[in-house]
DNA sequence: GTCTATAGGCAGATAGAC
DNA sequence: GTCTATCTGCCTATAGAC
């Protein structure tokens, strides 16, 4: 696979970058930035990464991955659909609570100048994302574990957006409320609830 | 007032940069932009706005300014509260068709970059359109034009998060069916509805 | 693989003439 | 108000020594 070894400098620029890029933006960190946190010189980072396209690039192939394997991790360790959709609003959360954005939704706003192959990873995230979603959402409204109208893959992308936006909003103004209130309601959406009140809100004590 | 005369100098700075914010953000248009495409030189937009800071704040402030004048613009034309509702939904949808972002959408991704005052002026825009939601969301409620269960200033929060994403989502994917989608759904959450199916979907042909 | 040195360009900003 | 000229600093990227 040609992965092994230790941190490996290269990966250790990608986790450097990547952290610049979910908190600051594509056009808003540079290769010095980089490699002042990694602690070698400018032009050393370009022996990895000819252009700063191609660490682009890396960067985004590499968290889609990653959060595919999160979302094969959710179905792995959960099995109730309701746990599932909890599972997938948590690797939101704990994204925005490290004071980041998604890295693709942070590339959303950038698309304008963004090199092709960058956009086209970022799209690709969100498809990927819908299709999953989509998948563990029809699955729980067979399972009667679920209820929505209409059709999955508009919910799935319903709740893409809800997140995306809430992380958005939460993450510019600072207050993760916006956040916390959003995901409450947009579970609430799908559940097989009592139909009016109740359900959000919820917010038991952690005893 | 000091606001008359032709299109003046400063409203031509101030709509150019607005569009380049809107569609590339904050930290991806220069001097060097506006100037091309006003006209003039970047030295002459110093004597506008002294720095690009200046400029940022003016721009968020005019952005700020007139969403507050089109609120209350849909509560003169529209008395109903979907109808307000869906006014305040193609607001948004004016902008993405546009090929833009809402500019604080896009300011959102670059808070950590941002000089303090401009934040400010962020978290505004967002809270004052969760105060001016929240009002037509309670009244609808209380004329039993609209239905949702919980605070209707948790719901407001809901509806920004919700457009604000979709908005992001398809700017940055190139596909608006995000938005399309999102928004019809996103009023089916308050519709005073048969509860379960239809709602959206209902897209007659514009005949 | 990492370094020093440097190229070439663009960023935001200023001085001073007109 | 707008111009030319210029400054300083940072950007991405390359050459070539170690």
């Amino acid at each position: 696979m040609g992965r092994s070894r230790a941190p490996g400098t290269a990966a250790r620029i990608l986790d450097i970058a990547e952290r610049l890029v979910q908190s600051r933006g594509y056009n808003a960190f540079s290769y010095a930035d980089v490699a002042h946190a990694v602690g070698i010189r400018k032009a050393s980072l370009h022996y990895h990464f000819a252009t700063k396209a191609d660490l682009g690039q890396a960067l985004v192939a590499r968290y889609r991955q990653a959060f595919l394997e999160s979302l094969r991790s959710i179905e792995t360790r959960l099995a109730g659909s309701q746990e599932r959709l909890q599972g997938y609003v948590a690797l939101y959360g704990a994204v925005l609570r490290k004071k980041r954005m998604c890295m693709c939704g942070m590339l959303a706003t950038d698309a304008a100048t963004l090199p092709r192959p960058m956009r086209e990873s970022v799209s690709g995230f969100f498809d990927e994302n819908v299709a999953w979603l989509a998948r563990v959402l029809e699955q729980g409204r067979k399972r009667h574990e679920l209820l929505f109208p209409g059709a999955a893959s508009e919910r799935a992308a319903f709740f893409v957006s809800t997140l995306e936006g809430a992380m958005l909003v939460a993450h510019g103004s600072g207050n993760h409320e916006y956040f916390e209130s959003a995901s409450r309601q947009l579970l609430a959406t799908v559940g097989p609830g009592r139909s009016k009140s109740r359900r959000y809100g919820a917010r038991r004590p952690a005893r």
